[in-house]
DNA sequence: CGCCTCCTTGAGTAGCTTCAAATTATGTGG
DNA sequence: CCACATAATTTGAAGCTACTCAAGGAGGCG
């Protein structure tokens, strides 16, 4: 059994939740820069990330770096949206050792068929991750680069908080500087310096696997960073 | 009685759209630069884009430009996203003179409920947006400005065609040379330079409202095009 | 015609990239 | 646990892309 994690799938109540997790008994893992599903294949599964960090890349031809797209939290649904498109525009990567649970399209199918709450429910966690694209369109075409990675770095602080329940001065952060820069559209190179101005400004540091929050107002202000767009089930924002 | 248009809703059959089109009974208006519904809006109410251009704003700060996050065309729905959302974190902003068909979200539940089928497409419909999505945060992330604005165009193009049914050298094109900046992430002075480029290079020009073509394959090329993307209903692409 | 908006062009510069090398972390086998 | 190999980060210097500021031109409309 498939305890419920939190973050996104909050969306869900108990109900749902028990009606969704006996679908998922089949757990997987995989390491490191694996491919869980490459761009093209056709699905027949989605997945529920539970623990690690997962992105969504659209490689780039063979010399360059791919671009991340998306990063999916623990509590997230992978590639939700594999259920209705079959097949992806992207690669589903996994960033850290990931721990999923599986569900397949056809138990999916049955369960929507006969709640349409519930599928409801389903679309709108997609819809979540639109949002969140439109967030990424705006911060990478019209931020700096010191307030982007900020920005970003708020994100990952809001979504981790999410998916842990309780926010922390310290997270564990497991992203290298590389996968920052195909996020965030900048150099690696950039990323460092960025990362440096960012701890000089006494807002947070980067190092040993952990993500260091030194000054939450001062990194959100720098970032320009409004939760809102994350559309977080429990918030009482103005969403 | 609304008639079917061409492009997005063909991911509709004619059933669906039967059954789909008595509930937009209601048409609307709008001129250019009006502001169809702002951010946080309690919406009751979805609409789909009969003609014209509508765009998803994300405003920034009085003082700058606000930042263009997706584009909708004729055949598509402006704010589908809205009914499981019911609060957009986006403007949604008339770019030329609109008309649009209106369907009340009350109504919409009523129907999906009884039809899983059509309840999925408008899923997919959705999805379609964020896959769109994902691809602006690569091209703005990951390209120049010439690939930029090329790929721009092309995706352009290539809705426009399929919102018309029937590919042409010549499209309309109202679009200002600060709104192709908005939704590039470019300064309006950079668009100008760069389109005078595209047209130096025989690949299209624009200029009293239309868009010529030159070279299809050329701007395709220079903009590395591939529409698989756009998940266009009749296209026998990869995806 | 005069006004306003949009587009174009030029000159100077900031921000980020590229390339390359040095330094520090991370991991592995003995 | 150390020595080594590899990967990741940091720093420097030089160059290019796109931005800013500013002025001039073209077109549309009352």
């Amino acid at each position: 059994m498939t305890s419920k994690p939190s973050g996104m799938v909050d969306h869900l109540n108990a109900e749902q939740w028990g009606k969704l997790s006996p679908l998922m008994m089949h757990h997987g893992h995989f390491a490191p820069g694996d491919i869980v599903s490459h761009r093209g294949d056709l699905l027949d599964h989605s997945l529920l990330l539970l623990d690690g960090l997962v992105a969504r890349k659209v490689p780039r031809g063979q010399r360059a770096r791919s671009t991340v797209v998306a990063l999916q939290f623990p509590g997230e649904f992978v590639d939700l949206h594999a259920f209705p498109l079959k097949k992806l525009d992207h690669d589903v990567v996994s960033l850290t050792g990931t721990s999923v649970a599986r569900i397949a399209h056809d138990d999916l199918h049955h369960l929507l068929n006969g709640d349409v709450e519930l599928a409801r429910k389903l679309w709108l966690m997609t819809l979540v991750d639109a949002s969140i694209h439109r967030h990424w369109v705006m911060r990478n075409s019209a931020m700096r680069a010191l307030a982007r990675v900020a920005n970003f770095l708020c994100e990952y602080d809001a979504r981790m908080t999410a998916a842990y329940a309780g926010e922390r001065d310290s997270l564990p952060f497991s992203l290298r500087q590389s996968d920052i820069a195909d996020a965030t559209g900048l150099t690696s190179v950039h990323v460092s310096r960025t990362l440096r101005d960012l701890r000089e400004h006494g807002c947070c540091s980067v190092s040993g696997g952990q993500l260091a929050i030194h000054d939450r107002a001062g990194l959100h202000k720098m970032g320009m960073f409004d939760a809102a767009y994350l559309y977080m089930p429990q918030s009482g924002t103005a969403l």
